[in-house]
RNA sequence: GCCCCCAUCGUCUAGCGGUCUAGGACACUGGCCUUUCAAGCCAGAGGCACGGGUUCGAAUCCCGUUGGGGGCGCCA
């Protein structure tokens, strides 16, 4: 069985980047029913918060990245936070120790390396020297691995200083916890970041100290910023939270970051979907430009042909999470209005933008449209004509609706455009909504001559 | 400085020695549609980093150069 982990650091929010390395393991996992889990790699006490550690885990949660085993839910290759695991380390550490494949390296206050020692430097309690535990590396051959993305990898062994594996403070390092835990853990395939290309050389000393087998690796090449820098704020959100609160959706999210280097036949789908079809050895090798209008069309992709219901959903979720609020309508009318809105945006901001005049009437008329349409000494007359015709329809269809605004170009001898959009903005108070037609049909009969009233008195006060 | 990875339109990619006058998508430009703005449809512009090889033939293979990225922490 296939075993594979996401194992962040809690430094930070959960970075794109990251959410694609996830998103990779998470599908590879779910392609072989094996299992994904989640490791919280918490072993820099200075910059580790249990709040990050929170975040990250909602943002994989609001993505739908599960996982089988993880801080939180638990697991039988517990627990899943390295500083839980403190011990565990010690003794592996201890055990290379005593094999002669590590040290105990002593240093004074300067932060000199004064004394290696087998044994540990029990005498050495006072405040005036500290002590780690180093791994020794062999000062000749090479050490290879196979790469699932860059095939065979070689290094030097000369290239490497003995290094750290248990800091002064008890905490192992990064390199040596690792191992050690996706070994205990029974990972099969470590996806990472090409940031640890160079790491891997070393784990795989440690692996082979221990005579353990090393997993299969696969090095993702980095997501970068249009200037081809890492990507980073400077660039726009980088996290996941940041899509979430700008209204994007999870699967265009996803379905983004999956085709970001990973080339398919349709590029738009749910990777939920695809899982079948993901193969990893066919991700790009090369570092990729994050493109935001990319994703931005992606979104509106999903958000105009995901069912209603999902969207209505997750709209929700987006309004809750921003802490907007929208009129109490009925779920049928919020419907409605999410249908012919949706059409027009490419995400959830967006159509809490565009259909604001549809929840609430205290929207203010856009200047453009005071000036352009309103003040026109004709826009009186058309929306007393739009007034009176509405009024006069009984069966309020969107065909009925058409003939009769149509009729006002017609009869007042106006362009369609000048009629449609001074009732437009009178409505909506904007120039850009959906189709006049459904809106007002949306927006329903009265509602509608409610605001035609009301904008006709706006005119007249506006004329002082 | 040393080590490693990478290199096709602006961006993401297809391409695995002849089918490439290099295909697609986003973005861009123009047109159609049209009640606004989008969407949709049609068209257009735009690329194999450079230099050497190998070969009858190279975007595709090899070498070098250049460029970009990563690493060389008691960070992960």
């Amino acid at each position: 069985m296939v075993r594979l982990r996401f194992a962040p650091s809690p430094t930070g929010y959960l970075h794109v980047g990251g959410a694609r390395t996830a998103l990779f393991n998470w599908l590879y996992a779910k392609k072989n029913n094996g299992k994904f889990l989640i490791r919280i790699e918490d072993t820099d006490t200075e910059r580790s918060s249990k709040d990050f550690e929170e975040i990250i885990l909602n943002s994989l949660k609001w993505l739908g990245l599960l996982w089988d085993e993880g801080p939180d839910v638990g697991g039988d290759f517990g627990p899943y936070r390295q500083s839980e695991r403190l011990e565990i380390y010690r003794k592996y550490a201890e055990k290379l120790v005593s094999e002669k494949k590590a040290y105990y390296a002593i240093y004074n206050n300067n932060n000199e390396e004064i004394e290696k020692s087998f044994e540990k430097p029990s005498n050495f309690k006072n405040k005036d020297y500290s002590f780690v535990i180093k791994f020794i590396v062999p000062k000749e051959g090479k050490t290879y691995f196979d790469d699932l993305l860059k095939g065979k990898m070689e290094f030097e062994n000369k290239l490497f200083d003995d290094f750290i594996i248990i800091k002064s403070n008890g905490y192992p390092t990064y390199n040596f916890a690792v191992v050690v835990d996706d070994h205990l853990m029974k990972i099969t395939h470590v996806f990472r970041g090409e940031d640890h290309l160079s790491n891997t050389p070393k784990q795989i000393l440690i692996y082979d100290a221990f005579k353990w087998e090393s997993p299969i690796f696969m090095h993702i090449p980095l997501i970068l910023g249009e200037d081809k820098t890492p990507l980073s704020k400077r660039h726009g959100g980088t996290s996941v939270t940041y899509f979430q609160e700008n209204g994007f959706l999870k699967d265009a999210l996803l379905n983004y970051l999956a085709i970001l280097g990973w080339s398919v036949e349709k590029e738009v789908f749910n990777v939920f979907d695809e899982i079948k079809k993901f193969d990893p050895s066919k991700i790009s090798n090369k570092s990729v430009v994050f493109d935001y209008k990319k994703l931005e069309w992606i979104n509106g992709q999903h958000l105009r042909t995901s069912p209603i219901e999902k969207i209505e959903k997750e709209f929700l979720e987006y309004l809750k999470l921003v802490k907007l609020k929208i009129a109490n309508v009925n779920r049928a009318y919020f419907q409605e209005v999410i249908t012919i809105c949706r059409e027009k945006v490419n995400t959830l901001k967006q159509l809490y933008d565009i259909s604001y005049p549809f929840f609430f009437d205290d929207f203010i008329y856009e200047e453009d449209y005071i000036k352009k349409f309103l003040l026109k000494p004709e826009a009186e007359t058309i929306l007393k004509t739009a007034i009176e015709k509405l009024n006069k329809i009984n069966n309020f269809t969107l065909e009925e609706i058409e003939k009769n605004l149509r009729l006002i170009a017609e009869e007042l001898n106006l362009g369609t455009k000048k009629v449609f959009q001074t009732i437009r903005g009178a409505v909506f108070g904007k120039l850009v909504t959906p189709g006049l037609f459904e809106s007002i049909k949306v927006l329903g009969k009265q509602k509608t001559i409610e605001r035609l009233n009301k904008t006709l008195i706006f005119r007249s006060n506006y004329e002082k």
